[in-house]
DNA sequence: GGGTCAATGTGACAATGGTTACTGAACCAG
DNA sequence: CTGGTTCAGTAACCATTGTCACATTGACCC
């Protein structure tokens, strides 16, 4: 996919911003665990997703770290956003979760293309999506217990899940045993059935009824 | 202080919207307590406050509310603007906290005079101001223990404090026996001197150390 | 098969925060 | 002054989560 395949808003840019975007940008690809970004440092430009995807997280005191989103393909990272209009410093992590393929877009060249305003619009709605996913996650970490967000991230990744129970610690910010504890009361309770790397999901409406 | 006074980005708009603004809307007050939104309301306009101010709190299934922030004259409501742009419905509630006037603008008008580009920047600078905030929400709330957001509350609130336990515990989203228990150990330790609705900060190099 | 490593199971324990159920102290209205 | 109301102090108890220290299991490679 190209970039302007990804980001079709790119394409209603006038031709000479457009130019000089491909001209003064190339594609880089960096290896999975790459540190993209990191809090306290300023934003030097807007990332634009071809391949792989970019982890951004928070971190506890005591090395966790809590998984605020994801930025697949054709994605947009809000936190760089905030910080561009905001011109503030990070306030989170990113990192590349795989080997991933970006276009770094450089700040000043955002805020030109920020005079566009198809450019704009298509930030400002990514904005609107994002704090309502990051609502939700407020709620999450601050109402639900554990059983229930595991519950929840169990049932938004399929049938058949592939993973190991520290991942899942990872993804709900917590730690192996305690999932692993879960996981068991899931398995006596008839809701899934439990295999090294492999959690088959028996009881769907069951674990949502758990999710509340 | 008038509208145009606490929102002087609105005398930027072209006369007709501004006269139609003047006329369609009329400011409104509100006693204190007032539901203004509410969680899977859709929303209805985007208010502007000229006194008093809006408390907007996610509600926790047992009653209990986490507050998100405050919207003060002249200030905006990150949430109306993201519900306004995605064409969601609320995800947080919002409550007046003391006798409230405001005016609110309607849905269309509001679409309207986001094509007005210095009031698309005066929404989009807000935003980008209110998600930082809301980041520090999300690591208060997962990372810190109860005793570091208790202190990091006192040090935002000046050094002579007339409040109740009570509300502090609301602020926090804990109950009020938890923020006693803390204080007394705060005042133990020469940090605080308590008294009946009233906190007085001895050390606040202390408490900024507890806060870490 | 045996060794090795990652993944998982598990039990005891600690820390934190919330709940219940009081008591006492200050304040205010009549 | 009195009785009620709000605010604050406190102790016992419980639930949840995290920590530590292992034991076990399965996969895979020689």
């Amino acid at each position: 996919m190209t970039l302007a395949e990804l980001y079709p808003v790119l394409q209603e840019l006038p031709a000479a911003l457009r130019s000089r975007l491909t001209d003064a940008v190339q594609p880089m690809t960096v290896p999975a665990g790459t540190v993209l970004f990191d809090e306290r440092q300023p934003c030097q430009g807007f990332p634009f997703v071809l391949t792989g995807s970019i982890r951004v997280v928070k971190l506890a005191a005591n090395g966790r770290e809590l998984p605020l989103y994801k930025v697949l393909p054709g994605e947009s990272c809000i936190i760089t956003s905030s910080c561009l209009l905001g011109h503030a410093d990070y306030n989170a992590r990113g990192v590349t979760e795989s080997d991933t393929t970006l276009v770094l877009l450089p700040r000043a060249l955002f805020d030109e293309m920020l005079d566009v305003s198809a450019f704009r619009d298509f930030v400002f709605d990514l904005f609107a999506e994002r704090i309502s996913e990051l609502m939700q996650l407020v709620e999450e970490v601050a109402f639900l217990k554990l059983d229930q967000r595991l519950a929840n991230l169990l049932l938004g990744k399929g049938r058949q899940l592939h993973t190991t129970h520290q991942q899942l610690a990872d993804e709900l910010g917590s730690v192996r045993e305690m999932v692993s504890r879960l996981l068991k009361g899931f398995a006596d309770q008839g809701l899934v059935r439990l295999g090294r790397e492999q959690i088959e999901i028996l009881d769907p409406s069951g674990l949502r009824k758990i999710a509340s």
